[in-house]
DNA sequence: CGGGAAGCTTTAGTGACTATAACTATTATG
DNA sequence: CATAATAGTTATAGTCACTAAAGCTTCCCG
């Protein structure tokens, strides 16, 4: 695996260099300012070969996030014994919150705030990647609970914890555009995912009754 | 209002033309398979009129739904004294589900399923659509509930609740193409429904834990 | 009925993405 | 080791959604 042949290796070194291209240009101009042509000619290549790599220019972009989120399916899925699908979720995606108090970390979610915010072709393959992953999910808790292939109710565990994770992210990311930083953002994200997953895991049947 | 000048009236016109247009076409040869060249065509007018009045070409397509997501939080926002906000929701949900029974509606279901089915641009466009009624519906929880304006429990409820219903959608969109129809179709809807609504109103607490 | 504006159209483009076929470098084979 | 098969890259030529700009038509109102 550490000599795959030369074919191989170069096919890794391209892809790497048309991706560090457009990270390069993406931070410097913004997303939609930047034409897939000028990534290919950064990269030195035609613009053929990077749709070849990336079938489409958000995909780029987020090459990153679906890691995290194949993570947290794997931890649904090896949870101990004893515990709920909800306990197991949230314990991973509190536990990397420490990070947050580094500055690259806040740095990286900043810019990639920006471009988002700014590119509605680039939220839409954020929705896309969420949708991808919630149907993973909820694949898994079906399978696990042995349901009926169309149950509606793995589906709505999933698509509620999602949601859940997709509010502390965006939460996150408006609270580092407002400038916390450090051990208050840590802090915030810590008691704003407890309320999240508290009330996910208490029902919303006492939730807002009309005085 | 009746008389709105004559302008205004030819405008509404035009409008109603490129739209029947529009579904005529997509009726027949598939979303994707329609350019907007080919709806400014049939309906008499110029590219750029079609997107003067439809700002993308998968509005033309979901003309219709905003009307029913309005409705739901509408229902929210009017709930009477001592329902919750998740009551009021699942019964305005539930509402119209004898409507199923009807054969236009199903055939209806049944064609715009097959459209988007096979087309991502229109699956891009809805989830965007669900998402600005998510935004709207967590406004209207947050305002109630008097949060501090980043609380992440508004928006948690108002995407758990809007999950819930796009759940039940595709639910009902899957079992329509498998043929289901009639009483069955409503008896099968209200009880997936309950089974939903149920789940979020209890919490995930309990649900699956490993043995 | 003439001036002004609203709205439509034409024109010309941008930019993402695709199909095809040729070219080139790598690998496998006899 | 020559050669054939193959994978990867390229140029070319296109499609389609969507936009900007500027002129033209139609309608309204004074």
């Amino acid at each position: 695996m550490a000599t795959a042949g030369l074919r191989e290796r170069k096919k890794q070194q391209t892809r790497q260099d048309i991706f560090e291209a457009s990270q390069r240009l993406f931070a410097k101009h913004g997303f939609e300012a930047v034409t897939v042509s000028a990534i290919a000619s950064a990269a030195d290549v035609s613009d053929m070969t990077v749709f070849n790599y990336f079938p489409t220019k958000e995909d780029l972009f987020y090459a990153g996030m679906q890691f995290f989120e194949e993570r947290l399916i794997q931890a649904v899925r090896d949870r101990a014994h004893g515990e709920s699908v909800l306990k197991a979720f949230r314990r991973r995606v509190l536990e990397g919150a420490e990070n947050l108090a580094v500055k690259q970390r806040t740095d990286a979610i900043l810019t990639a705030g920006r471009a988002i915010a700014s590119s509605p072709s680039l939220r839409a393959r954020e929705r896309e990647i969420v949708d991808e992953f919630t149907r993973g999910l909820a694949e898994l808790l079906a399978e696990e609970a042995r349901s009926s292939p169309d149950d509606v109710e793995p589906r709505i565990v999933a698509a509620t914890l999602m949601a859940a994770h997709r509010a502390l992210v965006a939460h996150t990311r408006a609270r580092v555009a407002a400038g916390l930083r450090g051990a208050e953002l840590v802090e915030d994200f810590r008691k704003q995912g407890r309320r999240a997953f508290g009330r996910l895991e208490r029902g919303l049947g006492d939730y807002s009754i009309r005085a």
